[in-house]
RNA sequence: CAAGUAGAUCGCCUUAUCGCUUUUGUGCUGAACUUGUUUCAGUAACGUAUUAAUUUUGAACUUUAAGUACCAUUAAAAUGUACUGAAACAAGUUCAGCACUCAAGAGGAAAGUCCGAACACCAUAGUGCAGUCAUAGUGGUUAACAGCCACCCAUCGUAAGGUGAGGAAAAGUGCAACAGAAAGUAUGUACAGAUAAUGCUGUAGUGAAACCAGGUAAACUCUAUGAGGUGCAAUGCCAUGUAUACCAAUAUUAUAGAGUAGCACGCUCUUUGUUGGAGGGUAGGCAGCUAAAGUUUACUGGUAACAGUAAACAUAGAUAAAUGAUAAGGAUAUUGACUAGAUUUUUUGAGGUCAGUAGACAGAAUUCGGCUUAUAGAUCUGCUUUACAA
């Protein structure tokens, strides 16, 4: 029971507002932001301020090159977005320092959602290893 | 029944939980605007009732005694009127956020971007010559096409059908395996004939073809017809801001250079600094943006492509790019095991149960009509050949 109540309160939402979507803050990310990889994953970084006061703003990218049709890029992508979606809750949930971050597919291969999922998870536990101690405010 | 051939259709389904995009409506919160009411303050060369004073006459009525009602000037002037500002309240509109809610949400090829259009913007000063690209039987169809349909011809196939790179070889240039002396600025060998003589004439042999010939145009070429360019990242608007293309003034430099798709002629333009004016592009937002040569059905005309008429239907609009994830169940195909032993007949093995496996190619991006390519599997129809039966 105490598993569901943890349910009833957090929200598993990832709508518009909380999607990387500026291409000036993108390429600003990629020059500027710092990674952590958690094979085939990469999390991509940077400590900014978003105009409209969200927290956290999240794209999802695969290569062209390693995936060539679109149907394995999207199948690959949305499976990065759920899995991000149900775990960003556990981790970022009490969080107030705003970053940006954009999530990399770096594997040739297909995936699953239970190996994104488990993976994503120890991508955001390095992650919350990794930055300094006085900006972490989650639990 | 088997093999084949042509065409058409479909290309997983259901439920639950958690989500995404766009919409419908309701509620709450916030902001802006509009209207009304109330209160307060201010302004006014607005000014009423009323009060006080002055003038007592100009004008009107009844009457000739006066009266009635009004008016003039000055001062005060509550309330009021108009405008302005502020606050509160109410209503409405718009926008934003949140919550709930209604509805919808990838394809037959959405793909390749290969043709043809719609739509948008740019260019429009040419003429001659040369060149580039596309198409190519005949007729029809269409908004248009290199598409589609019909027929003719050629060719492949036993056939149903398939394929066509189906204009011109008497304008010119080139090319040609094997065989052959030789495939063209050639004339060998043998025999016969003619002649002053020969490389003259005929026959033989090779080959598809042996001389004023023929093949080849998926060789150049010629003929006929057509072709301005760039694509929704087009284009328009919004807010912000300034490089410099632009304009004006002023000082200064050159007759050469640049553009006009290749050349010639022709045409157009002109360097740098300062001051002033005006004002891009990118990124962001909004529009373009989905009702269109629409889809389905029926009938009519036409061999057909297609056209016409009538009825019904409302059907994605994302932008680092929504249409998903997880779980359970079902159907289908297939493999194995077990069962069943069905039937006019078959080298017999329909059906049932359990377990495993499989589901392809592939993701809208302004919109249509085609073509091409990829595609597990399923269904239906026409026809051909062979065998069997009647």
């Amino acid at each position: 029971m105490a598993w569901f109540s943890i349910f009833v309160i957090m929200r598993f939402k990832y709508s518009k507002k909380d999607k990387l979507k500026s291409k000036k803050l993108i390429e600003q990310l990629f020059t500027e932001g710092k990674a952590v990889t958690a094979y085939p994953l990469r999390l991509i970084y940077l400590n900014t301020e978003h105009e409209d006061g969200s927290v956290l703003k999240t794209g999802v990218s695969v290569s062209k090159r390693l995936h060539k049709t679109a149907v394995a890029r999207n199948r690959i992508k949305r499976l990065l977005r759920e899995a991000y979606r149900l775990n960003k809750p556990l981790y970022f949930n009490n969080s107030s320092t705003a970053y940006a971050f954009m999530i990399l597919y770096l594997s040739k291969d297909g995936t699953t959602f239970e190996a994104t999922d488990r993976k994503m998870k120890q991508l955001f536990q390095k992650f919350l290893d990794k930055i300094p101690e006085h900006e972490k405010t989650s639990t």
